[in-house]
DNA sequence: ACATTGACCTGAGAGC
DNA sequence: TGCTCTCAGGTCAATG
């Protein structure tokens, strides 16, 4: 699930349902998934305090600590946030459980322990220690930044978009999306686009995560143009009706239109 | 120095 | 039904 239209839309659920609630208490119930602090710690320094106020760069979701640091979720390949209504049995694979005040929970689920949690000092400080790229909807990836960052790259363009040092938050599934709509085959090379194709890419990487966003990252309620839901084996291209092309591109499977994306 | 591959985890679904 | 195999929206270290 979570690329960045599928984090923003837990941002904007732990950002309307989550803040100024003390955390009476927190649980971690798998300290493999901490990243850079002990259950120790996390308990320290999250217990007492509430979420004031969340952000989000590329994949990760921040939570902030009254001034004291910040949470940071990632989400690895299955990760979820539950909130839970007192009384209500945690879920399977709850990694990390924070008990409010009020007696609601948060529940930070990962069936496979791909995520991690951690607390950092500030953000800017850990996305450069991540090696981050600008947020894919952020200001800071405007055209040029685009253009520039494209022209060094010598590998695929579906590898440029999903490489996270380049733009952060645009993964598999999102890839394939944002080149079946700006119509390019995922394998040209991201250094040969000419500068209209860059344009085109550009836009739609706004366009595509906003309309995301917009739909709750749900794949049912995407546009009947969105390759999103014919995306596995014996899809059909949502335009032409031709039966979608897999293939296996930095190591991720990728569907694609022969007949759209030349 | 770069791009690509394999390892890390666990469960679902396909094929037998 | 049950076993085995492959694959899945993540990143990072090792490899070419």
């Amino acid at each position: 699930m979570p690329e960045l239209p599928d984090v923003e839309v837990l941002r904007s659920y732990l950002d309307k349902k989550g803040l100024h609630q003390p955390v009476h208490q927190v649980e971690v119930f798998a300290e493999e998934v901490l990243e850079g602090i002990s259950a120790r710690e996390v308990h320290s320094q999250v217990t007492g305090r509430s979420f004031s106020s969340t952000a989000r760069h590329g994949k990760y979701l921040f939570a902030e600590l009254n001034g004291n640091g910040w949470v940071v979720f990632h989400f690895g390949m299955t990760g979820q946030l539950h909130w839970l209504q007192p009384g209500t049995r945690t879920p399977d694979h709850t990694r990390v459980l924070f008990i409010f005040s009020n007696r609601q929970s948060l529940a930070f689920v990962l069936r496979r322990k791909l995520g991690r949690f951690g607390i950092i000092p500030d953000i800017t400080g850990f996305v450069a220690t991540k090696g981050l790229g600008p947020d894919a909807l952020s200001k800071e990836l405007d055209l040029h930044t685009l253009q520039q960052r494209l022209k060094k790259t010598s590998g695929t363009i579906k590898g440029a978009l999903t490489n996270q040092g380049l733009i952060a938050g645009i993964g598999n599934i999102y890839s394939d999306e944002i080149l079946f709509q700006a119509r390019i085959h995922p394998k040209n090379r991201a250094n040969k686009l000419d500068r209209e194709a860059m344009r085109l890419i550009f836009r739609k990487i706004g366009e595509v995560l906003q309309t995301a966003i917009d739909r709750e990252a749900d794949p049912a309620h995407m546009p009947a143009t969105y390759l999103l839901p014919h995306r596995q084996k014996g899809g059909v291209c949502p335009v032409c009706g031709t039966k979608l092309k897999q293939l296996r591109i930095s190591g991720r499977a990728t569907f694609y239109c022969s007949n759209c994306q030349q």
